[in-house]
DNA sequence: ATAATATAATTAGACTTCTAATTATGAGAA
DNA sequence: TTCTCATAATTAGAAGTCTAATTATATTAT
């Protein structure tokens, strides 16, 4: 019996983790890296696709922003005359530390894939990506 | 700028857990089945190995099995005169679990796998384990 | 044998994450 | 307008996870 796919997954995506949460200086706490990655390239997005993109439920989110924001990482605000929705912004530290785990998942990245050819980089890629949207469809139950 | 391998990762890694989660009937919690999928092939393993190989920590799994153990899923024996390592092994009843989330794997990678050839399958294995080794090994600091 | 070191598991305490229920707000229908 | 339904965020409470420190046991060296 070889390895199954969901194993190596688990392995590979905690191993990933611990290796970024172990460069950064201990200023964060666990869950903060992958919202400070997110707001990197999605500054001034509203909480629930915030909590979509890092793959976790909304009050999870709601606990991790509240620690942030009490760490002057990020602000949230209303806008449009919209009180529902809460946009999130990072502040200059915020900036800073999501800057500094952006690099470090490059560095991260650059050592996963040593010995790794450019289209074997891409297929690779290709394939989560194919798996991902496998997983993601709704399941075909009547056809 | 592509989606990031850290991304899909996480991506992957959670949507896989959150189906298989969802595919059980809700008497176990969601430390427990990753435990359990790893006792149905290695019935007997002591604390310290089924941590290592459920990536968690020592101190985490003390809790999960805490509650496996109340509920009737699993004992901890000694052996061999060693009072300190605790050898971990599936009741009747976890063993009816532990199959049951094995088959519900399968399925889960079957629906992963949709559209790929054997070939792609295979190469997606040998690239994720590659990874794997390549952030596994002790970063070399000086050659 | 005894002391020093290493190892397996646990405890303690903080943070993360989940589901279910609640609050507040927005949008659409009668 | 006003009622109903939908949506965004939060609260509440339980379980998972981590690191640091502790307990108990085993191994190694003197």
């Amino acid at each position: 019996m070889s390895v199954s796919l969901h194993h190596l997954l688990m392995q590979t995506h905690t191993k990933f983790q611990k290796l970024l949460f172990g460069s950064l200086d201990g200023t964060l706490s666990l869950g903060q890296p992958k919202i400070l990655d997110h707001l990197r390239e999605h500054d001034g997005d509203i909480q629930k696709d915030i909590a979509a993109a890092c793959c976790i439920e909304q009050p999870s989110l709601t606990s991790i922003l509240s620690g942030m924001e009490k760490n002057g990482l990020i602000v949230r605000k209303t806008a449009d005359g919209n009180r529902r929705s809460l946009y999130v912004y990072l502040t200059d530290k915020g900036r800073e530390y999501a800057e500094k785990i952006g690099s470090n998942f490059l560095h991260i990245e650059d050592r996963a894939f040593e010995g790794f050819t450019e289209a074997e980089k891409k297929d690779l890629i290709d394939y989560l990506t194919r798996i991902n949207e496998n997983i993601s469809r709704k399941k075909d139950t009547n056809e």
